[in-house]
DNA sequence: TTTATTATCGAACATCATGTTCATTATCGA
DNA sequence: TCGATAATGAACATGATGTTCGATAATAAA
């Protein structure tokens, strides 16, 4: 059955033994058996459940992807009803990675694995894709295809995300929140096309990112499932 | 003794394998062993000259830096003679990669080893940033500090570089280096907080990154050293 | 050409991680 | 309680890594 407690029960260990080897030592040096002393856990219950190490770590983003669907409907609902939420979540994104900086390091800094930044590359780009689609269609053939300015607007979140983290934070939240708006926001408007006036949608939309981010650290940090 | 015909024998005989193994699978499905049966050489050899399959591809890139390094030499030297290059390197850097796009996605696509783009990038980054400290001198406290301003950059060329060979080059060169310019021209504006007539030098200084580029891939097609 | 040097060979060896198998045991849901 | 099945653990096959060492061949220097 699904609801087997044994089933929770093991996958939890072995996710809570991941967490914890990703904060002491970064993905990359981490080996199977590593999980598995930590959980403790027989070698083939570990290979009863995922095929390898990346498997396990993706059906750890399955469930935070899942979770953070609901939350996106919760803020689309609530975008109906006339509320404006007033916060910037780009800015709690640096915020959130300052608090969990070490969790944050080892997934996102410079010895971690290219395999987790790729999946959420991916993702957040496919998150994106549609938004910018969306807000181009009231332009003509805009200089820099969609995908691209998608695909930059990722890569750049990254890169300030990576260096910040590399370099232990030497700016504050509020700092890298403004770069990232600072860089970001002319490039924005240069590949749609648009005149000036019009950007506070773009940069709005931008937040998607943000909440994303959120939602990930805080289901990471409380470890639980 | 260093000039042993044997040493630079072995060492060339394992570079054309390995770099004829990346073409073929990427870097991260060869095997040290591949890499000997290629190359037909002594497993207690490979290990008398580098530690490790990173070593040998780090000796490549060392051997290509001295290379580059001459060829910037030469550009200054020409540019005190007062002869402006009317290139432009960047669109030389897509071009080259349109037409040596099967080793580029070997060394650049997805499904490459982090561990070339991360030394291609700390490499960049270390040889603009001289320029653009040299750049920022002029102004006072920019908005971003010189180094993310740099950081930025690199991560932009290498995420339409990814991004374009992913996707089996859908855009002409030309095109490609059109987007790069709309996309970091107005955000390196806002960086330095430049008005925009001081703009083109920007352009310029910038084209040293394909300097880089434009030999690194020469290098890589003759196959030879 | 001769000689002393040393790079290469190759085969063996230890080590370690991966992934599979299977009979046994413990735990679960019904 | 009972049938189902998840977990165990030990054994095994596989394949890559990195080391060692005596023999051999190529080399630079005399």
């Amino acid at each position: 059955m699904k609801n087997d407690r044994r089933v929770s029960r093991t996958r939890r260990l072995m996710l809570d033994a991941l967490m914890a080897l990703i904060e002491e030592r970064g993905y990359e040096k981490i080996t199977v058996q590593d999980i598995l002393d930590r959980a403790d856990v027989g070698r083939s219950t570990f290979y009863a459940h995922f095929r390898d190490k990346d498997e396990l770590l993706l059906s750890w983003f399955e469930h935070l992807r899942e979770l953070f669907e609901l939350q996106q409907q919760d803020l689309l609902a609530a975008r109906r009803n006339g509320s404006v939420p007033g916060v910037n979540m780009v800015l709690d994104l640096f915020r959130h990675t300052a608090e969990h900086h070490k969790l944050y390091k080892a997934v996102a800094g410079r010895q971690s694995g290219e395999m987790i930044l790729k999946y959420l590359h991916r993702y957040l780009n496919g998150l994106l894709l549609p938004v910018f689609e969306e807000l181009s269609r009231s332009r003509r053939e805009p200089p820099v295809p969609v995908e691209v300015t998608v695909n930059f607007l990722v890569s750049t979140l990254f890169s300030l995300m990576t260096w910040w983290l590399d370099r232990d934070m030497p700016y504050p939240a509020e700092k890298m929140e403004e770069m990232f708006r600072t860089l970001t926001r002319p490039a924005i408007e240069a590949a749609l096309g648009t005149p000036p006036a019009e950007v506070p949608e773009a940069v709005n939309k931008n937040d998607t990112v943000g909440g994303f981010y959120r939602l990930f650290i805080d289901s990471v940090c409380c470890a639980g499932r």
